[in-house]
DNA sequence: AAGCACACCTGCTAGC
DNA sequence: TGCTAGCAGGTGTGCT
């Protein structure tokens, strides 16, 4: 399930594959993949458009046109991007979304679980970034999380510090795998209600969001056992081996020894280590 | 208002 | 060996 890191990543290979390409036609596969808008928009509105430049917030990739048009990807769980050219060989399976470039290149929006979705943004907001993420919280790594910022989110909150680090609202970008893997690296239990942190405690999750996020991003993000994230031309992650608790309950905790335990929180599976964490 | 459950969807896997 | 039930999870919606 591509998060931050994941689509960093991707984000670093559109840089490289279409910055400075025009778009030249547009198929668009099944009812899904477009659904905030008829998908016939696509058809008509990108074709002749170059991508002027590529940006990211949270988990959202934004393709900016000419004409301050920007279309915006989100993968979801299973989505993924590709670029494709003559030598590819036939299209991969739950191919839902195909922009011809110049040349016979093409970019691919593969998504078997049709989660994922791609929509012309209806315009931007003052921040310049499209309004339809207005809602989204700061951006740990375009922001920056500073512990300052961060106690002022968790300031009088119950909830659980790993549901906050994964509220969209407040934090965007983190999602299940990185929630964890924070949580561990700041030595808290991700059931601890955010609330009740001392100082030093959120100075350590603020420190363990930067590294964690930063350190996944150098290693080209995750792609886990029964996931197939792969980056623009198709290579895997290299942070899953980096994992400490992520997937691994049951298994001895890598840095002590002690079994990771997993349980359900707000309906997601986590892992910690009980002893590393308190 | 805030927090929670659920729908959406397909591929993989554990268990029979 | 082959089948099936259960699980995986990001986001939007609707309910409490």
């Amino acid at each position: 399930m591509p998060e931050l890191p994941e689509v960093e990543t991707v984000r670093r290979g559109l840089e490289r594959f279409v910055v400075g390409r025009p778009m030249r036609l547009v198929e668009v596969m099944g009812t899904r993949t477009v659904r905030r808008h008829p998908a016939e928009w696509l058809l008509t509105q990108l074709p002749g458009r170059v991508v002027r430049r590529v940006t990211r917030r949270g988990k959202y990739l934004v393709l900016g046109l000419d004409d301050e048009v920007d279309l915006v990807l989100h993968l979801r769980m299973s989505g993924q991007l590709r670029a494709r050219t003559p030598s590819s060989g036939p299209r991969l399976a739950h191919t839902k979304l195909v922009v011809r470039l110049d040349g016979a290149d093409e970019l691919h929006f593969v998504d078997p679980r049709t989660f994922g979705e791609a929509f012309i943004s209806a315009g931007r907001g003052a921040s310049g970034r499209p309004i339809e993420l207005a809602r989204l919280g700061l951006d740990p790594v375009l922001d920056g999380v500073d512990p300052e910022a961060l106690a002022a989110l968790s300031v009088s909150r119950s909830r659980p510090i790993k549901v906050l680090l994964t509220d969209q609202q407040l934090i965007a970008g983190i999602g299940n795998v990185y929630a964890d893997e924070i949580c561990f690296r700041a030595g808290l239990l991700p059931y601890r209600g955010a609330g009740e942190l001392t100082d030093p405690e959120i100075e350590r999750l603020a420190a363990a969001i930067t590294s964690t996020l930063g350190e996944a991003i150098e290693y080209g993000g995750s792609t886990l056992r029964d996931e197939r994230y792969c980056d623009l031309f198709g290579a895997p992650g290299r942070f899953q081996s980096h994992h400490f608790v992520y997937g691994r309950a049951g298994q001895r905790c890598a840095r002590c020894g002690t079994d990771v335990v997993g349980i359900r929180l707000a309906g997601r599976s986590s892992c910690y280590c009980p002893s590393c964490q308190c």
